[in-house]
RNA sequence: GGGCCUGUGGUCUAGUGGCUAUGACACCGCCUUUACACGGCGUUGAUCGAGGGUUCGAGUCCCUCCAGGCCCA
């Protein structure tokens, strides 16, 4: 046999590891390979990364996604295009907060503020740290050297600058509303936020006495709100009631600084057959509540105050917590006899997706952007944007349906982007930094360059530095921004917004945002409203809306469930000879999976081949192993086969009068790269990839190499030349989904990268002719097979008798050879 | 309760009105054939979630229902 070039028998973990340590060693040439340049002419391509948020562990279905996020990247560059891939790490919100303060068992509000914002920094520091690493594991190849940190203060100043100009334009407002409230935490949230668990409820019936002694029955589960109650109501249909509209009712219970009975009134929203069908509305027991309240242009009671306490207005629950007033409620409603029953319900309680608090609709002065007038505006301009796949663009416009409200962006937290804002001594006005400046006016005076403004019309007064004197003891906002502000303008700043606005010009709208479809209301639509608001743009041409990694068996994976499946594990399974194992919780068993390697190109071709873009999918080691390691072995070692045979010089001019055989195979080759190509430019990553593995790992080892080995082993340069063509190119166009593989082989056969092509390979002559004669090949070569093995001969040995089809005459001499007819 | 999505052999998957439903993995059987047993060849296996309708013809279009998922009330 030929000296082979690939000394290894097959692909293997630790070749993998040692080729991506090597990739990534060498700063210089990573820049090189992947960083970007606005200025090589090429058309510019920016992905708008999720940055992640580092807590601690990378969930395996975010890296999968992740992974497929470098093969978009990388297959554009392959296309040609200047890709800016760039890696950010979103830093900035309560979970660090929360991390911190569980670590040291002390609240946050018990620190010094500029102390607590270090640990919250050198905690998120480590966890970002492990991220970095896990990114370089599966192969991403992002714009590293240029990080950028969403606490950062150059990415915080793009945030106030853009708030300051919002602000200015009358987007964003201040304002006294309910709002959604966590006591537990003390901070507003926004609806986005806040999501639903079932409890345990007692629904009470409370006796109500109309002021002409009628008794009505009113089943609340908020007894302790009767306080805040604004009005009674029924619906206009129902006959039982009618006779009551108009009259007045006595609060059940005592009260203080308010009047003691309301009005009984009708609305549609009243749902006749719930309890007695009365219903009291109070502020706010729901936003039902809260759109009562203002259709009816009732004033709204304050009920409860910011610590979770009952105001004054509850009487005698003043100064008790929400539950320690129901419960007193309740016992106060039956020793005056006004108890009917009490019915334990199941009920979905709203409580903060971060902290799993029960949240309360309290009225607050704060921060809003103003969004509900934009709503036909996005709609419009979402037209423009092609999502992939089509279908769920429905998550972002099922949301949009939904939105009646302005979104509040101030939060009572720390470890957020300040709100860039101070306020006179007299609070008629504002000062507010210049664009591009970090501030944080808690502890700092406004930087020079401030702007003064009025507070209401927004008109400017001039500079800080000029009426200072005017302005009296400024007070800084201490308030700070909800994240999803921060995270919502990343488009605007990968794209050069600010910072670089030749570039940005060029790279916006931005080329693509991919993402995952449980984040569409917030982070997809935030976004488009802040391009929308900002730019009138869309905020980019493609939207890309993956599923979710779900356990085997298409469940959540989840701490609480067990059935979570580490991503180091899998993409270091099988490296040093060390098999995976993994005990997982199932349905009904635990079970135990294993694995011998899988590993990062494994897994990204399993990604990549396994499921279209946009359905949730089911992570399963054993699977991803047995599907899609043998393909790696499989192309592995057709390219070694190759590199037993002498590279010709020419690979990129065909030589003259190729053998049929030959003729043939490149013009499925055609056929196949050309659907590549097509796959790579409609971002149909599923598409390119199980084409590349057909033609792969089968009709060209199966059928032509059969036909063209002796012909090879023969020293036939025709023949050699074939093959080095196809599996060089083959490398390149697979070089996105496998790009150490790819570039391993490439590197080893022809001396070039795999993963530095920066033009798709020229395609070879196209044969649609020849293309037709495909199955009928197939099938004489499978049945020839089948006879020779029905009459127990070996493959290599003569037979006699087989007859050529018609069509496949030109393919005689071949068979013959091939298959030594006689 | 409402909305959206999904439902094809054991598992995953192709299919966008037209011959007998694609392929992969697994299973089973055979084969140590000089790149690969982490291989090759072959076989078995799906009344396309259920029912109804439109049509000459339905996995594909429409309706109802069922199951799962997501979102919302």
């Amino acid at each position: 046999m030929p000296e082979s070039k690939i000394p290894d028998k097959r692909w293997s973990i630790d070749l993998e590891k040692r080729i991506q340590q090597e990739h990534y060693a060498d700063e210089n040439q990573y820049n090189k390979r992947y960083g970007f340049n606005p200025d090589s002419g090429k058309e510019i391509f920016v992905i708008d990364t999720p940055p992640p948020y580092p807590s601690g562990t990378w969930h395996i279905g975010a890296v999968a996604q992740y992974s497929m996020i470098d093969v978009i990247a990388r297959s554009q560059r392959l296309l040609g295009k200047e890709v800016s891939f760039p890696w950010g790490v979103d830093r900035n919100g309560i979970n660090v907060e929360f991390t911190v303060e569980k670590n040291t068992k002390r609240k946050m509000k018990t620190y010094d503020r500029a102390e607590f914002l270090e640990l919250c920094r050198d905690t998120i520091e480590t966890f970002t740290q492990s991220m970095r690493d896990t990114a370089r594991r599966v192969g991403l190849s992002m714009d590293f050297a240029n990080e950028y940190l969403t606490d950062a203060p150059n990415y915080r100043a793009v945030t106030q600058a853009i708030f300051t100009d919002l602000f200015k334009k009358g987007e964003i407002i201040e304002d006294l509303r309910p709002n959604i409230y966590d006591p537990v935490e003390g901070t507003t949230i926004a609806d986005a936020e806040v999501e639903r668990l079932t409890r345990k409820t007692k629904l009470v019936d409370v006796i109500w006495e109309t002021s002409e002694g009628e008794k009505v029955i009113i089943s609340t589960t908020r007894p302790e709100l009767i306080c805040a109650c604004g009005i009674v109501v029924v619906h206009p249909d129902d006959k039982r009631y009618t006779h009551l509209v108009g009259q007045e009712i006595s609060l059940p219970l005592e009260v203080s600084d308010r009047s003691t009975t309301v009005k009984i009134a009708t609305h549609p929203s009243v749902k006749s057959e719930f309890g007695s069908g009365v219903l009291m509305v109070c502020s706010f027991g729901d936003q039902n509540d809260v759109s009562v309240f203002r259709e009816l242009g009732l004033n709204p009671f304050q009920a409860i105050d910011l610590d979770g306490k009952m105001t004054k207005i509850a009487g005698p629950l003043a100064g008790m917590s929400v539950m320690e007033a129901r419960a007193s409620a309740i016992e106060q409603l039956e020793q005056t006899g006004r108890l009917h029953q009490i019915v334990e319900k199941d009920q979905e309680v709203p409580v903060s997706e971060r902290g799993k608090n029960p949240v309360e609709i309290i009225l607050l002065k704060e921060w809003y952007v103003r969004q509900t007038h934009m709503q036909d505006k996005i709609r419009e301009l979402a037209k423009e944007i092609e999502f992939h796949p089509p279908r769920n663009k429905q998550f972002l416009l099922d949301w949009m349906d939904n939105i009646s409200i302005d979104w509040p962006i101030s939060r009572r937290r720390w470890y957020h982007t300040e709100i860039p804002i101070w306020y006179s001594q007299d609070d008629s006005m504002v000062v507010v930094p210049p664009a591009g400046v970090y501030v944080q006016p808690w502890k700092d005076a406004p930087p020079e360059g401030s702007e003064v403004l009025d507070r209401e019309t927004r008109e400017s007064r001039g500079l800080y530095a000029d009426i200072k004197a005017q302005l009296g003891v400024l007070r800084g906002e201490e308030k700070v921004f909800d994240t999803w502000m921060d995270s919502s303008n990343s488009n605007l700043f990968v794209s050069g917004y600010l910072n670089k606005p030749d570039v940005f010009e060029r790279a916006f709208p931005t080329a693509i945002r991919p993402q995952g479809k449980e984040i569409v209301r917030t982070w997809l639509y935030y976004t488009l409203l802040k391009s929308a608001l900002l730019l009138d743009k869309p905020g980019f041409k493609h939207v890309w809306i993956d599923g979710l990694g779900m356990d085997p068996w298409g469940r959540k994976m989840s701490k609480s469930l067990g059935n979570g499946i580490d991503a180091d594990s899998v993409l270091e399974c099988g490296a040093g000879g060390k098999t995976g194992s993994w005990q997982v919780r199932g349905p009904e068993k635990s079970v135990k999976l294993r694995a011998n390697k899988i590993g990062s190109e494994c897994f990204r071709l399993w990604k990549a081949c396994d499921a279209q873009v946009g359905d949730d999918f089911h992570i399963n080691p054993e699977e991803i192993e047995s599907k899609y390691f043998g393909v790696l072995t499989k192309l592995f070692n057709v390219a070694r086969f190759a590199s037993q045979f002498e590279v010709p010089n020419q690979l990129d001019s065909q030589p003259e009068d190729l053998p049929i055989e030959d003729e043939w195979i490149l013009a499925e080759f055609h056929q196949t790269m050309h659907k590549v190509q097509q796959g790579w430019q409609n971002l149909d990553i599923y598409t390119a990839t199980q084409s590349l593995k057909t033609f792969g790992t089968g009709i060209l080892p199966s059928h032509w190499l059969e036909m063209s080995k002796s012909r090879l082993y023969d020293g036939d340069e025709k023949a050699a030349w074939t093959i080095h063509r196809i599996v060089r190119d083959l490398m390149s166009a697979l070089s996105p989904v496998c790009p150490f593989f790819t570039h391993y082989i490439s590197s080893t056969l022809y001396g070039t990268s795999a993963v530095d092509v920066r033009s798709f390979p020229n395609l070879t002559p196209e044969n649609p002719d020849l293309c037709t004669l495909t199955s009928d090949i197939e099938s004489f070569n499978s049945e020839t097979w089948k006879t020779k093995k029905s009459q127990g001969i070996s493959l290599n040995a003569p037979i006699s008798d087989i007859s050529i089809p018609e069509n496949l005459q030109r393919f005689q001499e071949v068979f013959t050879r091939m298959h030594k007819l006689e």
